[in-house]
DNA sequence: TTATTTGATTTGTGATCACACTTGCATTGA
DNA sequence: TCAATGCAAGTGTGATCACAAATCAAATAA
């Protein structure tokens, strides 16, 4: 056994090649988290096993696992008839959704305005400059990479909180708006352009004060936008329409 | 399909009668739940699929997926090594989840607090006269009695709030620090009587009022009693002998 | 034409099997 | 005596199968 003597004489390595490989099942569960927060399913849709283990290139075991996992976290939705779809969006929801977000992620950044190093703030600056190439070649919105660098911006932030606890419920808030959100941003881009760069410039500045109530305040202007945007779109649809 | 077209025919008896028949796994996971809150498995048990599936007399699919649901919601641990155990108790996370546990349960009072009614109010009332039976035979203190009660109470009032994203993030939070919670109950029974009727009591009376300000308050001494006990315990320790 | 029924397909669930990896213990060697 | 080696039991993971329930579609009856 060599490989194990390597490694007990040489804990940097074994640090590098940590022992635990990453399993089918987890792999299947990432790429759905990964689909879900993306919003690249939509509100309703209904997911088969079968369908997805094919997709996926695996057998089912490892999806219906994940979609087990996805199900406790309220991520996807157990119907009566024991198949599974992405929730529905309702205002109540929304409503819902968004008081827990500013609940719990204004608490994240305010432990984080207390604690993030100047390394961690000028991780942030840099990503500050990524919205400006954007949109400096903004011929078309791209959309997954707003949504991906928008997460990264954020949870940058919430992992210098150092909670081990707060961290994943805010994760598990992200997969249960991430439909919301992406419609949210198409309707957005309907509307013209909104400055999210603008936002997280204010976020920063208060950050590097540590200034907690403010960095708060500013979060919670960010992640309030598109849910008041897509009520007031949602109201307005159904002022025209009786049916939703 | 006469029992189709009599559901069709009959919606109520639909409703009692939910097609949505209980599954194998969701035995299992309840149990499971039931049995972390409870605190019957010990901080740092390692739990194996086989182990359970013979406990629970069943094969091994429901169990392997309860686990993995439970270890999403960081009611277990998943070790490098793939086996599971309960994750172990340190300073640091007892802190992170009182924390957590008093910004989002003093939240769901809170709203509570504007929304309970009356009904709902003599339910929890009716609640607190069990405390005095169960102190009125204290020969022997029935710690799983307490813990259910306990429980019942508290999520009674939580389901009050009518948030349908904070109630599950409650639950995971109880999830979590089950363990913790009967090590420390164990300790107080060392430790002479605590009455947690009285701390009940003032809760009942911020909430007939709706004082949503004092109920938060009262619900928050509440919850850190077994947190700051345990935590004077395990310093305690600590300093006695250097080892854990 | 419309509503009902019947049959075929699809789907989720649970059990079992095969494989790889880990762990623990006994044997062997220095 | 002690460390290293090798074997055996145990464990998690993924695939496949069997079964029951649900869904859909075509065919039949009113």
């Amino acid at each position: 056994m060599q490989k194990a003597a390597a490694e007990k004489s040489d804990p940097i390595a074994a640090q590098l090649a940590p022992v635990g490989r990453e399993t089918v099942q987890d792999r299947v569960y990432s790429e759905l988290r990964r689909a879900l927060i993306g919003g690249l399913f939509e509100p309703s849709q209904v997911l088969t096993i079968r369908g997805l283990a094919d997709a996926l290139m695996t057998s089912t075991m490892p999806v219906r696992e994940a979609l087990g996992r996805l199900i406790t976290e309220k991520a996807l939705e157990a119907l009566p008839n024991r198949s599974v779809r992405v929730p529905p969006i309702t205002l109540e929801r929304m409503d819902d959704l968004l008081r827990a977000r500013i609940l719990i992620e204004g608490e994240a950044i305010a432990l984080a305005a207390t604690r993030m190093t100047p390394k961690q703030i000028s991780t942030i600056e840099t990503m500050l400059s990524e919205w400006d190439e954007m949109r400096a070649l903004k011929q078309k919105k791209d959309v997954d990479r707003e949504v991906t660098l928008n997460q990264a911006f954020h949870f940058e932030i919430y992992r210098a909180c150092g909670s081990a606890v707060l961290i994943p419920m805010i994760e598990s808030l992200w997969l249960q708006s991430g439909p919301c959100i992406r419609v949210a941003i198409y309707a957005f881009s309907d509307a013209g352009e909104v400055d999210t760069a603008h936002y997280h410039r204010t976020i920063v500045k208060a950050l590097a004060r540590q200034d907690a109530r403010e960095a708060r305040e500013a979060l919670v202007a960010d992640i309030s936008r598109p849910f008041v945007f897509l009520r007031n779109k949602l109201e307005a649809d159904s002022k025209k329409g009786t049916s939703v």
